[in-house]
DNA sequence: GCCGTTTTCGGCCCGACTGTTTTCAGTCG
């Protein structure tokens, strides 16, 4: 049973027993312990009741459950709470504007346990009766029917950010004296976002009309809420977006809360009520004096908590508060400190672009360096290379090379992992070129074991420098497959095998929790576009937030280094030599 | 249900907006 299952089963409890109208803290246990599950890097199931209470927010009755559900599949309490619930109402809970309250009501006064049986209720008038509901309340409820499928779910980081882009400099052609900004996951960087959160700060006139001009932009498409300083829109593309609008002494405060995570927030209060203040999305406060100590800028809240400011991609309760306390938080590797890109392909295979233009579109992206890696010849979809054509196509790549056209190449492959574990190409092959990337393209549904031993053979080998999206996950596509993550980082530390960070929008391989495991054990890692065009360089950014959640600093990353010290800093050299 | 160098009991983040009310409950973030 891996953690999302576990995850799903916790949050199902939370839900149920919300619905219930059980002790809300209970509730809240049982999502935290959801989040804490869905969040957390080593497999929870393989953890005894004792290593599982270690971890905060996991207690007794948690860590029984979490036990019980490593050994059953599932865990009685949660068999109880369906038997008392259709399940299907859970898909009721979902629906905008609809909560636990209302899914309540309905199943109890109505017997409504699906969708379709609330559409039927909504249709004939049969929920304007109910206490509570009026023909409003049941046109919004049809209304959320329709709009379930387009809206619901959470969007690539990409696609969010874009969607926010446009709302954005619209609202700052709007009102050019405002301060506009993107907050909530988007700024925190999150591989996916649920809903694009908008901080708007400034005093009248400059914000005046900002409400207004936000419900009026071009793409929305319906308007779920609309006050003086927050309203919500459903935007074209899928997005629900809010704004919210605060004073300009509050914006410091307002980004923060704005920004959360939810548990890092609620952490930071909790750290203000200690220290004799109250935290809130306008300032922190004395509660004596009710006396406001700060407020305008970020910084200072964090400063009037006795911390140091802390980067929005850390803030997600993996020990930030901690290190910020100790100023001990770590300088975040940024998009300018990357040098070279060690992952793209050409027209050789799949890519859209010549080896020449790519190199040149990579040096316009400011890159020093970057590595040619085509498939190898597993891939026959791609036209992968093999052993002749990779050694043609690396003669070609050198040839540019010496050219001396701004960037430097080297002549690499991205070559395939076979089911067993060995690799697609002669190891003459690989020894005769400048760097190696192994990957896993097939056979997804292997067990556990057979997936681990394939990558763990594939790292032993001698001419391997850096594993390519670890995880083979797609984001929102496909999970990962099953291996154990902490033998392969493990191995990768021993052989010196650097972990890639794959940019590509779906795949963000390794995410976040794992390349913080990855650097916590030693391992070193590399951020790579795998571009299949010279468009792609831009998406650097992406798989650099990755690594800034990891709390990568610069030193972590290989491609950080100059082209010589990054070159002689591979494997293949600096392994020479050692057994 | 979790947590504790102020507490093993009694806390647990909090404000905006909407719709249905007649002063507030429900939802959301």
């Amino acid at each position: 049973m891996d953690n999302l299952a576990i995850a799903h089963i916790l949050r199902e409890i939370a839900d149920l027993l919300e619905i219930k109208n059980d002790n809300p803290f209970k509730i809240r246990a049982y999502r935290n312990g959801a989040d804490i599950a869905a969040n957390h890097p080593h497999d929870l199931a393989r953890l005894d009741e004792t290593g599982l209470r270690e971890i905060p927010g996991i207690g007794k009755d948690l860590a029984s459950r979490i036990r019980e559900m490593a050994e059953t599949g599932d865990t009685a309490y949660h068999r109880e709470l369906i038997a008392e619930f259709p399940p299907t109402i859970l898909d009721l809970l979902h629906l905008q504007g609809v909560g636990p309250k209302t899914v309540a009501v309905l199943y109890r006064e109505l017997g409504i346990r699906t969708l379709d049986d609330l559409e039927a209720a909504a249709k004939d008038g049969r929920v304007r009766a109910l206490r509570g509901m009026g023909a409003k309340k049941e046109a919004l409820i049809l209304k959320a029917l329709e709009e379930r499928k387009r809206f619901a779910g959470r969007h690539l980081l990409p696609d969010a950010h874009d969607a926010a882009t446009a709302i954005v400099s619209y609202l700052r052609e709007r009102a050019p004296d405002a301060t506009i900004e993107p907050v909530g996951s988007l700024r925190r960087g999150c591989d996916t976002c649920g809903d694009l959160d908008l901080l708007a700060s400034g005093a009248p006139p400059a914000v005046t009309s900002l409400m207004d001009d936000f419900i009026e932009f071009r793409l929305v498409e319906r308007v779920l809420g609309h006050g003086d300083t927050k309203s919500s829109v459903l935007v074209q593309g899928g997005f629900q977006a809010d704004l919210r609008l605060v004073a300009s002494d509050s914006r410091g405060a307002a980004l923060q809360y704005f920004t959360g995570s939810k548990a890092h927030n609620i952490a930071l209060r909790d750290r203000a009520i200690g220290l004799g203040y109250k935290l809130n999305e306008y300032g922190v406060f004395t509660i004596a004096g009710d006396t406001k100590i700060a407020g305008e800028r970020e910084e200072d809240i964090y400063t009037a908590l006795g911390l140091d400011w802390i980067p929005p991609e850390l803030r997600e309760m993996r020990g930030e508060i901690e290190a910020a306390g100790a100023h001990a938080l770590p300088r975040l590797v940024d998009r300018a400190d990357l040098r070279g890109d060690l992952h793209m392909h050409s027209t050789e295979t799949d890519g859209k672009d010549d080896v020449r233009t790519m190199a040149e579109a990579a040096r316009a992206a400011g890159l020093e360096y970057v590595a040619i890696t085509d498939h190898s010849q597993s891939l026959a979809m791609a036209n992968g290379l093999d052993e002749r054509r990779a050694l043609d196509h690396a003669a070609h790549i050198r040839a540019i090379d010496r050219e001396g056209i701004g960037v430097r190449l080297l002549a690499g492959i991205e070559c395939d992992i076979k089911p067993d574990g060995s690799l697609d190409l002669a190891d003459d092959c690989l020894a005769a070129l400048d760097l190696v990337i192994v990957s896993v393209h097939s056979a997804f549904n292997q067990d556990r074991q057979q997936m681990t031993d394939r990558l763990l053979r594939a790292i032993e080998h001698p001419h391997v420098d850096i594993l390519g999206h670890p995880t083979g996950r797609k984001i929102l596509q496909r999970e990962p497959y099953a291996f154990d993550v902490e033998a392969v980082v493990a191995a990768a530390v021993r052989h010196g095998v650097a972990l890639e960070i794959n940019c590509q929008v779906h795949r963000l391989d390794l995410n976040d929790v794992h390349a913080k495991l990855a650097r916590d054990r030693g391992a070193r890692l590399v951020i790579s576009t795998d571009a299949h065009s010279k468009t792609a360089f831009g998406r650097l950014r992406w798989g650099v937030m990755v690594a800034r959640r990891a709390w990568l600093q610069p030193s972590d990353v290989l491609n950080t280094r100059p082209f010589e010290e990054f070159r002689s800093g591979l494997r293949r050299h600096a392994e020479r030599g050692q057994p």
